[in-house]
DNA sequence: TTGATTTCCTACCAAAATGGTAGTATAATT
DNA sequence: AATTATACTACCATTTTGGTAGGAAATCAA
């Protein structure tokens, strides 16, 4: 039941980029790995995962790196968390190609209710609440 | 960010045994595990943890099992979840020996809003609700 | 009282997920 | 031309997950 790094690093990835929009600066993942503490291995090969949505504008070479395509309130943080964790599904049987037996699970509801709760409040937040 | 089969299976245990409260019957984990399609080994593996709670009365031989010792609206889906899975921490940052950065941190509370509102929801149900 | 049944407990194990590293190709800037 | 940074593929060690195997101890029925 837990948010892996790669949710969690995306998460702050996006955070960091959110807060250089204004100025419209590429920020290199050297720099965020750096400021972070985290491997730029990793964090480039989290990129080629987050680069499936269209995030980004980026840029090689020095003084490359990424910046924010949109403004920071466009991002939701429950699609970001989608896309880096694969889902966000509490179960199995939440998500669409689910339990055959749903309709007399006893524990269905309860799963349901779960993801709901939580997927909602995450979709309830952008990036601009966490500048 | 999913609830592993030990929760899963944990809780369909419990429901099952509320279930035969009324009745006062031990029922054994190889009807449970034959009724519900479960490993049978694997439930008992189960038990050792759930048992590290006050949650039973066991009789082992024929006619034996085990039965709930209190009425089902005393068991907390958020105890029994949490016993199961070691912890509902959606981040080791959340926990009670947390990050120590958490005051600067700009997802912590995120996360922390997040941990709350799973845990306050679990444990606003009881097996009561399951029946 | 003996055999069957069931809990209780320890040890082992295969597959998948997690959290990386290494190396190379390609593009942009100086 | 050299440097820097992204883009992409392949590999890998450790941990977690979801089991299985085997045996001891307790209970009940015949």
């Amino acid at each position: 039941m837990k948010i892996s790094t790669k949710g969690r690093y995306a998460l702050v990835i996006m955070i960091d980029l959110a807060k250089e929009y204004n100025s419209g600066n590429y920020i290199s993942l050297k720099e965020i790995a750096e400021k972070e503490n985290m491997s730029l291995k990793y964090l480039e090969k989290l990129m080629l995962i987050l680069n499936k949505a269209d995030y980004f504008i980026s840029s090689r070479g020095e003084k490359g790196g990424y910046k924010l395509k949109y403004s920071p309130d466009k991002y939701n943080i429950g699609d970001i968390l989608r896309l880096a964790e694969g889902n966000l599904d509490v179960t199995d049987c939440v998500s669409s190609n689910g339990c055959p037996n749903k309709h007399h699970c006893k524990t269905f509801s309860l799963w349901k209710e779960l993801n709901d709760l939580i997927n909602d409040y995450l979709d309830g937040k952008t990036l601009a609440d966490y500048i």
